[in-house]
DNA sequence: CAGTTTGTTCAGCTATTCTGAACACTCATC
DNA sequence: GATGAGTGTTCAGAATAGCTGAACAAACTG
């Protein structure tokens, strides 16, 4: 470990939202050490661009974070980092696994493996486009989408029955996505194909965005015996893969009390 | 300056949206090191958090870039200020709204508003850097630098030549910046792709500084038919931000009499 | 205008980083 | 499976880069 860098990154960590300038004595002080070891650690971060100072000798973060920033969002795919974790819980529970987006109020599936060979990169029945209201992963996306905007869908989509569980009442439908919202998953319990449950929970990204669905899909009378090891080992296959998309927990709390729910 | 931390700004700018991931062989040869080094700058800047190490050793930046990037963006008083304003232009005109700054000779996007939907927020294209000589934004910002400096920096990065109406010479460059400078905004017409035209103007803070630009991007049909218009609203929208900044056109004027020129 | 603060420079001493070879590991290919 | 070429990683000694504290310049404050 190079001790130099270390300790640039102990002064990157200064800057914050709430001390967003730092002069050399600030940071002389706070990092206890001697103001000149300060300087040519801010100089020398402000020529590579990470930190500038601009009036007054004083040091800001630089414009080339935004850069690296950009560069992180534009280049990091939710299927990419999907797939490992994916995989490790195909190769676990030999189940099929779907990944799914929501795409002008349908559900698509952007990824999928199936349980029996071990890692199949399946391209087969991807993209396919399903109505959401009687699949987890749909229940999952839908229920971080504004209602009005849900119903809008529903009513232009039609609610149609495919087995004596689907859900075809709006209402009801809504109670549904309060409760997957609240408790941070969905089932499907035969409510698309008889014999079929499934259990999904969501994806976030960087800016707590649900950006996708995770689902593990299970015959009903092995699903009844273990849902809640189902259930849990899916929420924590999305909690790995939302982290390794930039997701904090502590930020996303944060967030939604300053956007008031 | 830093050996080490100049080094390790050197491997962070091999990161691009064109190559994001990189090895520790790759890294030593692009830059001609030994791979144990670059194996320390890689591994050192991965503990800081600058960087990450994903499945199968490879190196991208890590999320920690998307915080410092947030945090410039939530810290820098012009563009808080600027935000409503761009909001109001948006929706009035429906057209693309960029603020750019100034970092190291280049310009660089500091927010982006898309015209289509009303209050995008869009941190899409956030800090991309592009050459200032064929822009609106690049024009108005380089206007007010001193000449030789701006000389500088256009022979050492050349003034590449992007569509029929790109200025490609320095002293035509000259004369163009003094007449933006006098006028007090600037035009893209067609100069860095065809079709597209921008008109641009200075935002000022107290300090009567050039601080950041802002401009109006317009398809060429559109721009021919009420040029006038939206250089209007642009220079309007740029005073409204710089008084809000503490700017006021009276010192200025008093200054630029001071300051001889 | 003096006093106190700031950021910046410098040169010797010390410890850090650089280096190249050896190691562990994965992945194709034979 | 064994093999070979390709990874990333580790380590010790050699050499260089960074740490330091005092002295400097420059800005602000009373």
């Amino acid at each position: 470990m190079l001790n130099t860098v270390l300790k640039a990154g102990q002064v990157l960590d200064l800057f914050d939202k709430q001390n967003p300038e730092w002069g050399v004595s600030d940071v002389a002080t706070e990092l206890n050490i001697p103001k000149s070891s300060a300087h040519s650690l801010l100089a020398s971060l402000a020529q590579i661009g990470l930190l500038r100072h601009g009036e007054g000798g004083r040091y800001r973060l630089g414009w080339k974070m935004l850069n690296f920033g950009q560069i992180v969002i534009d280049t990091t795919e939710f299927r990419v980092e999907s797939r490992a974790v994916m995989e490790q819980l195909a190769a676990q529970y030999r189940e099929t696994i779907h990944l799914a987006v929501l795409d002008d109020g349908v559900v698509v599936y952007a990824d999928k493996l199936q349980g029996q060979q071990a890692v199949q990169v399946a391209v087969t029945g991807l993209g396919v486009r399903l109505s959401p209201h009687c699949s987890a992963v749909g229940k999952v996306l839908l229920s971080h989408q504004p209602w009005p905007w849900v119903r809008e869908i529903m009513e232009k989509q039609g609610m149609p029955k495919f087995t004596d569980n689907t859900i075809t009442d709006v209402d009801r439908f809504q109670e549904e996505l309060l409760q997957v919202r609240e408790q941070g998953f969905a089932y499907d319990l035969e409510e698309a194909v008889p014999d079929l449950c499934c259990v999904a929970a969501p994806i976030y990204d960087y800016d707590s965005e649900v950006v996708a669905a995770l689902s593990m899909s299970i015959p009903a009378y092995r699903f009844e015996r273990a849902k809640k090891e189902y259930r849990a080992a899916v929420i924590r296959a999305c909690q790995k893969i939302s982290r390794n998309l930039g997701y904090m927990e502590f930020i996303s709390s944060y967030r939604k009390k300053a956007a008031g729910g």
